[in-house]
DNA sequence: ATCTTGACTCAAT
DNA sequence: CATTGAGCCAAGA
């Protein structure tokens, strides 16, 4: 068996990324774990980051732990991930979403 | 192979 | 609540 690096890391990630419901966000780190890569919580965001377009992966229900959106306040990247959360019913404050919609089990 | 960087996390201050 | 330092791991130069 091939010890090199299993090409189905990204896939995983996307899977564990796909099941969060709308209107609920996961962290970094959780997402991480439950795709099997510990605590490569960076690793979700490179993956994220190389996801070309066209994909359908919602990304933006992604933060960080602390329920903080992982870009700075004002960029696009953030309004974007902003308007997009919005859209799905998910109240965002200051560049923070509420405990409450963190996780979904 | 070494150094730097990063869509991270946690604890201490 | 802001800053700092350390831990962590993988990709790019």
């Amino acid at each position: 068996m091939d010890n090199a690096t299993e090409p189905g890391k990204d896939q995983k990630i996307w899977q564990v990324v796909l099941a969060i419901p709308p209107g609920k966000v996961a962290g970094y780190g959780q997402v991480a774990e439950m795709a099997g890569l510990g605590r490569q919580a960076r690793y979700i965001g490179r993956a994220l980051g190389k996801l070309p377009q066209g994909h359908a992966i919602p990304w933006y229900r992604v933060i960080r732990s602390n329920g903080q959106i992982a870009f700075p306040q004002g960029s696009e990247r953030y309004r974007e991930q902003v308007s997009l959360l919005e859209a799905e019913g998910v109240e965002v404050v200051n560049g923070r979403v509420a405990m409450s919609r963190f996780q979904w089990r």
